[in-house]
DNA sequence: TTTCTTCTAAGGGTATTCCCTGATTTATTT
DNA sequence: AAATAAATCAGGGAATACCCTTAGAAGAAA
């Protein structure tokens, strides 16, 4: 039985690259290749494939609002997420939303098919390094590293503040608060960023896109 | 006369991408596909490519200083740096580094060709979306104005040290002088880049390359 | 309803930064 | 040789940041 694959992501080159690694595959057949959200939901109920491949990088909208659009339209798609990252916290979020499969963009050709053959019969599939990671989360807890951490409204607010050269006093006054108030938020910022100081926090927050 | 093509990138799937993109190319020849920079720098003087596209994002080192290594070997070298960001400060920094285009990956196969030819002819190649983000800057003032602060060679290693999150003791023995000494250096660099603490440093060093 | 998160605030410290001043030595430039 | 720039060090004090802990109130989520 031949499998229907469809490929979406921005990337020309990784695009082509999955292409002309299952070209000359038997039993593989890919039936379409989109470059965004958009055209993925548009085509796919012509091109019908088994199984997505799926930036989850995409320009338009995140990769979880659209899988679970995908699915909603066709539940008996498999997703499988592709990424660059080996981001933890997202590879569980996708997992909760119906991905099948979560794969780095660095995947060989037998990889690559093992994946989907996987996720074709139902199960899961996940990556050794990712798995790894997983394990050593529920362990250690501290790796957190890659995305953005979610600053409350108000510790954005600060961190904007702290950004800003302005002092605690300084702070507490543009924001209505006490200025232990304002300490409180740091520590908090600092604490969720992982800095040792103001200039952690800003580099951090620059490193990241937090501003 | 035959191109002859390296690629660099630990993606897989681009690797193979571009080698598909080329294959049935005339005139083009991919002579090496290397994964991360080590093997790069192994294997060029052996492959003796014309050109090389070179990811920037490496896990092994940055795209700048790779860029170095590899022009001080292969001074006839071309190099192309391919990544997913149009971060117009970056390629401003690679340009200045020595390396003669910059393509995003979502190149498709016609422009990737014609920027190969480009920087063999001698010129720099830069895709349109970018040129244009680089025009909208100089004719736009918001970002890059007012010159380098020539920091000295000592100011410059406490503010690498300023960054590192340390301490102005722990900086004092990073550097073998005096807290005292430090703190000096540090308010000669606050005064030169107009910074109220060392936050401020922090912003502006990021903002004007200065780390 | 209960639990969780967020925002708020404070006590009571210690550590560090910030700011001023003044000064010596060593290179580099003129 | 003389002026200039760079790097070094320091005293002293005010301001600020950092740290740990505790805790009430409001709102959202389970």
């Amino acid at each position: 039985m031949e499998i229907k694959i469809a490929i979406t992501d921005d990337h020309q080159m990784v695009l082509q690259g999955i292409v002309a690694m299952l070209t000359d595959t038997p039993d593989l057949k890919v039936v379409g290749t989109y470059k965004n959200a958009q055209e993925t939901l548009e085509a796919i109920e012509i091109s019908k494939p088994d199984v997505l491949l799926l930036d989850i990088n995409l320009p338009d909208i995140n990769g979880i609002d659209l899988s679970k659009k995908l699915l909603g339209k066709m539940p008996e798609l498999k997703i499988i997420a592709l990424t660059n990252f080996e981001d933890i916290s997202f590879v569980k979020r996708m997992l909760k939303n119906g991905v099948h499969g979560y794969l780095l963009k660095n995947t060989d050709k037998l990889e690559l098919i093992k994946a989907m053959k996987t996720v074709l019969s139902g199960e899961i599939f996940l990556q050794k390094s990712i798995q790894n990671k997983i394990i050593n989360q529920t362990s250690g807890k501290t790796s957190d590293n890659g995305l953005k951490p979610n600053l409350t409204r108000r510790e954005h607010e600060v961190l904007v503040a702290i950004s800003e050269e302005l002092t605690t006093q300084e702070i507490s006054e543009k924001l209505f608060i006490s200025p232990k108030t304002v300490e409180t938020h740091r520590m908090n910022i600092m604490s969720k960023l992982g800095a040792k100081n103001s200039v952690g926090i800003i580099k951090i927050a620059i490193e990241k896109e937090l501003l």
